[in-house]
RNA sequence: GGCGGCGUACCCAAGUGGCAAGGGAGAGGUCUGCAAAACCUUUAUCCAGCGGUUCGAAUCCGCUCGCCGCCUCCA
């Protein structure tokens, strides 16, 4: 199994510390506002890659932190005349809230930076004895800064010189520290600021020192996986190193993985742009499946545009899915319904099968190919489908067609997507699309036109058939009655 | 300015040396009381442009054009 490691710039193959106990850390959000697709793809991105793992047979420990502490929750409880605890407590509710609804497993430890101060205190305890890091007076009490110059990998992640970054004259320019460079370990707090006590003095932990002392904590001192967003490499990851590895003298991780950005016209989405979706303004509309089927659309990695076209495009690649799951659901209970078409052997399917679980499973090991993956399922569905197509004897097709779903099964519980009964996907776009139907109602007219279809009374039957696909509801007649569905591009509640 | 990435059919998208996955849309067909849906088939002599390496390149190298990201909080 492979996987790109940002520090190397190649995929390499994944070889853990110890198989049996496999570290991942991923940032998670700073908990000061509602969560945005962008990080809903961050963690559904490492969502899979822990399912995935453990399929592989890998025994993983997740542990993904919340920061709740930071200048932005201080700003929005100033703002809103709250304690700053109150801030993050109510979004961390609010992630769970929207990052359980798309399906995204909790992880096995979920640390917040305000319960690891006394690990921070120590690390830069040790930092400063070590001669790492240095402090400075800051009003009644010490700030400490880490001396980038002292770390001699500096830049290693990011691929970034520490004369480059001299050179950009965007670094703001702090007299009291020693180089631009330098970054907060310890922040001396200001007045009106949360504070904790220090061997410095009243003050408040960087941001960056805060994984170091969770990762450290639940993990150990070398992970071996580090992941996040793409925009957290630098300064936050390259700082990570630098102090964890400045403190323990390891590697801090053997593997790192950042996901690409939403985009929207190409820009990357941003609070600062403005230009971004919070998860549940998107779920006022689509069902969380669909955005998570778009999230999986394209490789982790790349750059993923948001539109609504794309939303919608998921929306049918799952139709597409579940109306064949209940065509294959519908033969293994009732036959063959149509005339035979085409020709295609029990034999042929089980090579089929094999074909499938080695092409989801190449495209998985290929650094979490989700798209490639998602790819292989739908050329297996189009085998299934020929399969149906040629009426095979009941028999036979039971053994092969229970085969084939347990092994779909078995591959789409580790991207979590495809994985409901084609009932309940019903269920769910009659609410998503907010159709002014209830499914008794339906089932009352389904009734109703079945007995004018047995008096052949088609005109009564056409007009309830055209009165329900106004109201977006398609119906299918079958030999053993009328199945409905949602019309897939429903026209949405105004 | 420094560093990095991307450019594949009408749209999205996989593919990083050996006949260009998959989805959406379009077209033709099958089924059907009629429909619709579904299913099947089909849709890139070619991968931004130019040049080079190679028996062979979308895939490697060079240049050009276009787009984006990081260098400041950010998933």
């Amino acid at each position: 199994m492979r996987i790109y490691n940002t520090m190397t710039g190649t995929k390499e193959t994944f070889v853990p510390i110890n198989r049996d106990s496999i570290g991942i850390y991923a940032c998670g959000v700073t908990v000061y506002d509602y969560c945005h697709i962008g990080h809903a793809r961050s963690a559904v991105v490492f969502d899979v890659i822990i399912r995935y793992l453990r399929y592989k047979g890998y025994k993983v420990k997740y542990v993904r932190n919340f920061t709740d502490i930071d200048d932005k929750i201080i700003r929005k409880a100033n703002e809103e005349g709250i304690p700053w605890n109150e801030v993050s407590e109510k979004y961390i509710k609010e992630f769970y809230a929207d990052m359980d609804s798309l399906g995204i497993a909790r992880a096995d430890v979920e640390p917040k930076a305000t319960d690891h101060i006394q690990e921070m205190i120590h690390i830069v305890q040790t930092l400063i004895d070590n001669g790492y890091a240095y402090t400075v007076v800051e009003g009644d009490s010490k700030s400490v800064y880490f001396e980038v110059a002292k770390f001699k990998d500096y830049g290693k992640l990011s691929k970034k010189s520490l004369d480059d970054l001299l050179a950009g004259a965007r670094i703001d320019i702090n007299e009291s520290k020693r180089s631009p460079a330098d970054f907060a370990l310890w922040k001396a707090s200001k007045a009106g600021e949360p504070w904790w006590e220090s061997p410095w003095g009243k003050g408040r932990p960087g941001w960056h020192i805060e994984c170091t002392a969770m990762s450290m904590k639940h993990i150990g001192e070398t992970l071996d996986i580090h992941g996040g967003g793409a925009d957290l490499v630098f300064p936050h990851h390259e700082n990570e190193i630098a102090q964890s590895e400045a403190y323990s003298g390891k590697d801090f991780a053997r593997y790192w993985v950042h996901n690409g950005f939403i985009t929207i016209d190409k820009e990357k989405m941003s609070k600062s742009l403005g230009n971004f979706f919070t998860i549940r303004e998107i779920l006022r509309k689509y069902d969380p499946e669909v955005v998570r089927c778009f999230l999986l659309s394209s490789h982790y990695r790349s750059p993923l545009e948001f539109s609504q076209e794309q939303l919608k495009e998921s929306e049918a690649s799952l139709d597409r899915f579940y109306t064949t799951y209940e065509r294959i659901e519908d033969y293994l209970r009732y036959g063959a319904r149509q005339k035979k078409k085409g020709d295609i052997s029990a034999f042929e399917i089980d090579k089929a099968i094999e074909r499938f679980s080695k092409s989801f499973e190449d495209a998985m090991d290929d650094d979490f190919n989700t798209a490639l993956a998602i790819g292989s399922i739908f050329e297996f569905l189009r085998i299934l489908n020929r399969y149906i197509d040629a009426s095979p004897p009941i028999s036979e097709a039971t053994a092969v067609l229970e085969k084939g779903k347990q092994c779909l099964k078995k591959y789409t519980s580790t991207l979590n997507i495809f994985n409901r009964t084609p009932y309940q996907w019903q269920l769910a776009m009659l609410k998503s699309k907010d159709i002014p139907i209830t499914e008794t109602q339906i089932q009352e007219k389904i009734a109703e036109r079945h007995n004018a279809r047995e008096s052949k009374n088609y005109l009564l039957a056409d007009n309830i058939r055209n009165e329900l696909e106004q109201l977006g509801i398609l119906l299918e007649d079958k030999k053993d009655g009328t199945l409905w569905k949602v019309k897939r591009d429903a026209p949405e509640a105004n």
